[in-house]
DNA sequence: TATAAAGTAGTAACTATTACTATTACTAAA
DNA sequence: TTTAGTAATAGTAATAGTTACTACTTTATA
């Protein structure tokens, strides 16, 4: 088996995505981390992300807009869309208890986690919509 | 402003839709189609599946294995992605009243819906694991 | 240090999707 | 019914996001 060996740009990559709350794109990872490491490749950011993913370290966000986002925080938590601006925020909401049970006592399968993901107008956007 | 023109391929792309309910990638009704019309083209289909969204006759489903699959049931249920073989199912389980609102309660934005996808192993996957 | 294995940068390749363009099909009015 | 106008199509090229490949570099181990 392939045992895992440190990497300076998987480290920065995973401190990087640590220390922002907006959900980033591999590409906007990257721009980034090029402030750190001129020449990190984008693939090299694409491997790491999704290692990190595999180890459960940090979780990939797929909803819909062509690209995969990325959120560092992997303890339970739903997402809103902003339909105008594109951007992605944490819901301060409680995740509904026994979802996985209810769900899977309507059906034969085994259900072993949900997404939930809320489209509308994030609070800037509304605000900016006000002034207008 | 465009005034929708009746045609003869939306019409079977939509037809050929509703006649299933594994819900296909565009790739997938392509392949269904070109029985009824050899030469139609993967982008006639993708067009129509996209103008057919935007009428909110069908909906996109977008989930992360990367491609997007389509489903003609456009009243509010969720979604079974098996892990296994890949596939998409309906939940026959009734939607979770006022969870907008819940949602919108705990935040400053506007929330006009939702998707929710559950992650596990189909029945059919658990049966064959049975097996083995 | 020397060696083996994993990781990287840079680039090419791939996949899903969209855009473009010349031609065809639909629609409504004459 | 023709005809004129416009939407839709087939076929192909282009794009975006992501993954794969390869020669070289870094890390871990003895």
């Amino acid at each position: 088996m392939k045992t895992l060996k440190y990497s300076r740009q998987r480290e920065a990559i995973k401190a990087c995505l640590m220390g922002r709350f907006d959900h980033p794109t591999a590409d906007a990872l990257y721009m980034s981390i090029r402030q750190e490491f001129p020449n990190i490749s984008l693939g090299t950011v694409y491997r790491n992300l999704n290692l990190l993913v595999d180890l459960g370290e940090i979780q990939k966000l797929t909803f819909g807009d062509g690209t995969d986002h990325f959120d560092a925080d992997t303890t339970p938590h739903y997402h809103l869309v902003c339909r105008d601006c594109g951007s992605v925020t944490d819901l301060r909401m409680p995740v509904i208890h026994g979802l996985n049970e209810q769900a899977e006592s309507h059906c034969g399968s085994k259900i072993e986690g949900h997404t939930i993901f809320f489209y509308g107008t994030c609070e800037e956007c509304l605000r900016k919509a006000m002034k207008s």
